[in-house]
DNA sequence: TGGACGATCCCCT
DNA sequence: GGGGATCGTCCAT
């Protein structure tokens, strides 16, 4: 079960963002290994009203021009850190958000991350600790400075998982965004437990 | 230089 | 279902 290559990225956003479903998301945090079963994604794209990258290439979002294969992390609502996976060449400004993943390996270092709020309404149950794409990056440690983090490295990267059939993936309009909503771009698991919504 | 606004989350009603 | 938290970014002045 290798690492994904580089040609994985390389391609379409709509088909990176369907293909990343049932893929495992591995971070190395503190000498402990963290992985996630990637269950929902949204893709974001060029031309799109909704995308960080609608107005061109600024300092934020510079990554999202890098080659597919690195992660764009970005900070937003004052608080919050949410992570994308960059697809196409480089100059194109493209990416895939992370909005859910079950958790598979590390699940006790990420319910100390999340302690603060997770502890207090669900002591018992891993539901929450990761369905959301901001509650993903606490869980898993992902912030400012994982930002360009080459996925083709040792620090994150992501595995060939389960094979989710066609029959099991579901899309629909993105989620939070104001702009472009009307456009099917949200992947996910059908029926998985582990989504956002 | 200032102000409006987030690819969200949590808590309260 | 709704509002507050909280601050970096971007655009308009």
């Amino acid at each position: 079960m290798g690492k994904l290559p580089r040609r994985f990225y390389v391609r379409p956003t709509l088909q990176v963002a369907r293909d990343l479903l049932g893929k495992l998301i591995v971070v190395r945090h503190g000498g402990r290994r963290l992985v996630g079963k990637i269950v929902e994604a949204e893709a974001y794209r060029e031309g799109d009203p909704a995308s960080h990258s609608y107005r061109g290439k600024t300092k934020r979002n510079e990554v999202m021009f890098w080659k597919g294969g690195h992660l764009y992390v970005y900070f937003t609502y004052g608080m919050h850190f949410c992570a994308n996976v960059v697809t196409g060449r480089e100059g194109t400004g493209e990416a895939v958000l992370i909005r859910a993943v079950e958790p598979i390996e590390g699940v006790e270092v990420m319910k100390r991350n999340r302690l603060r709020t997770h502890q207090l309404t669900n002591h018992h149950s891993l539901l929450g600790l990761t369905n959301g794409p901001a509650r993903f990056c606490q869980a898993f440690g992902i912030a400012r400075e994982q930002n360009g983090t080459d996925l083709l490295g040792d620090e994150i990267y992501l595995l060939h998982g389960e094979r989710i059939a066609q029959s099991r993936i579901e899309r629909s309009g993105r989620i939070g965004v104001t702009n472009g909503g009307e456009k099917r771009w949200r992947f996910f698991v059908k029926g998985s437990e582990w989504l956002s919504r």
